[in-house]
DNA sequence: TTAGGGTTAG
């Protein structure tokens, strides 16, 4: 008997193409792509957005999210799921500015975005962190009737809580008619973020009472919000808490969390003896951790040592070099230093830039340090001088130590007065009435000196300046920051 | 009977 073979149809591919973006491999789902011009499904819709999907989940070689812009690009028929599955790619990938231009892209074409798309539309504000965007798209969900489902709900949440209105987030989620462990996450999340450990520890009390089974993620977030207010006591009950009362093995990132905690809290010895009693490897994130509480702390002969033990293991990571770079010039060793710098030449390493971000009149603004790029250059440079000499005046020191090069203390002091921060807050002081809410964000976390300087500015200006760092929330306010200089 | 989405240390 002839045995019949089968044929791949229409709804195999779907399937087939979900499983490769599980796997990531780009050059398995390439394969999988020729067999699906092979049988002569390139052309149906669902099985090219499966490819935009699954091209979009690839790593390797370039990256697959270009090769899921050609397909996208030359679909003859688009959805909202061809459009939904390109900007979530972006969003994934990190390329927050594109999905947002893709988003807008969509509206001139006149396609109709669904509760899936407005999610990634709102994952793209939160990764920018730009506040005034993502009202927006609340305001279009709530105009164009957007079914608002959990996830939509959990979305806005997120990016209200990390755009800095944590506020409206805790609004939003007190009005949920149906909420899930991902809402309570999120929420205490953002409490733990904006430095509101005492208010994240009540959500999560009240989510346990309301019978929520707490999962490792919200313990994530509940042992960072312990950390970022010093609640060291309560984070070490819960620490136990979660193998002792609900099952959950703590993992990496739950270790992490409390090295973090007890380093903030000036422990260093304690957070290095947990790190060597830890049943598990410790990675690289915990011993940054570690070493940059070393160099807070003063324990830089303690931080040396385990830098470059880490270089030896991960002689590729810039940070890590960075690391040593700042202890050494805490240490006004500038020989060292230099040394360090030239090696990151030799491998062709460059720290990242710090930029900032500030949202004015619907337009996204972006500074470097020393950046001359913006029309109103010159104002914004004499307005950092005027903001320095009032602070000066208030009793502000510079913090020069901060300062990575070799050079005198004048010189620094202009270098630190040209931080990206310095001149966002210029920029918004300029252009803002008097008494408005300041609202930046930061791709790095904020330095000493620009911290102790936006004290100053909030309280001789009267403004309240929102800064959003790489990690967390700063609220300055009359001359205080809500991290109680904990960070 | 197929396709796109929300939370995760520093």
């Amino acid at each position: 008997m002839l045995e019949r073979k089968k044929l791949p149809n229409k709804f195999t591919y779907p399937f087939v193409l979900k499983a490769c973006a599980g796997i990531g491999n780009l050059n398995l789902g390439k394969s999988v792509h020729g067999s699906v011009m092979k049988f002569g499904f390139g052309d149906e819709v669902n099985v090219q957005n499966t490819l935009v999907h699954m091209y979009c989940c690839c790593r390797g070689g370039e990256g697959g999210i270009e090769f899921a812009r050609k397909v996208f690009d030359e679909m003859y028929k688009s959805d909202s799921v061809s459009w939904s599955a390109m900007i979530g790619g972006y969003v994934r990938v990190g390329r927050s500015s594109d999905a947002i231009n893709l988003f807008r892209e969509m509206q001139i074409k006149g396609v109709c975005p669904d509760e899936i798309t407005m999610v990634s539309v709102l994952s793209a504000c939160t990764g920018l962190g730009a506040l005034e965007l993502g009202k927006w798209v609340e305001s279009y969900v709530e105009k164009e009737r957007v079914q608002k489902n959990v996830e939509l709900s959990n979305a806005l949440i997120d990016m209200f809580a990390k755009c800095g209105d944590v506020d409206k987030a805790t609004n939003l989620f007190r009005s949920m008619r149906e909420r899930n462990i991902v809402s309570w996450t999120s929420v205490i999340g953002g409490l733990a973020m904006h430095g509101r450990g005492v208010e994240a520890v009540a959500v999560f009390e009240e989510m346990v009472r309301s019978g929520v089974t707490p999962d490792d993620v919200v313990f994530i977030g509940l042992l960072s919000a312990c950390s970022h207010s010093g609640l060291v006591d309560k984070g070490k009950g819960y620490f136990d808490s979660m193998r002792k009362d609900f099952s959950i093995v703590p993992k990496i990132e739950h270790y992490g969390c409390m090295v973090d905690m007890l380093c903030r809290a000036g422990l260093v010895k304690e957070a290095l003896k947990f790190v060597q009693e830890m049943p598990i490897d410790p990675n690289p994130v915990v011993w940054r951790t570690l070493i940059n509480a070393c160099r807070a702390h003063g324990e830089l002969k303690l931080g040396e040592k385990i830098t470059r033990q880490l270089i030896r293991n991960e002689p590729m990571h810039e940070s890590n070099y960075v690391l040593l770079s700042n202890i050494y010039a805490k240490m006004s060793d500038w020989e060292k230093k230099t040394r360090i710098r030239e090696a990151m030449d030799m491998k062709g390493m460059k720290k990242i830039p710090g930029s900032t971000m500030i949202e004015l009149d619907n337009e996204i603004y972006e500074f470097v340090a020393g950046d001359k790029s913006h029309a109103q250059s010159k104002e914004i440079y004499e307005m950092v001088d005027e903001m320095g000499k009032e602070m000066k005046r208030a009793g502000y020191m510079p913090t020069t130590t901060e300062v990575l090069l070799d050079i005198d203390d004048e010189d620094k002091e202009d270098t630190l007065n040209r931080h990206s921060e310095k001149l966002a807050i210029a920029f918004a002081l300029l252009n803002t009435p008097p008494g408005t809410l300041i609202r930046i964000v930061k791709n790095l976390r904020v330095c000493d000196d620009c911290h102790s300087a936006s004290k100053f500015i909030s309280k001789i200006y009267n403004r309240e300046i929102v800064v959003r760092d790489r990690n967390r929330f700063h609220h300055f306010k009359n001359g205080l920051c809500s991290c109680r200089d904990f960070w």
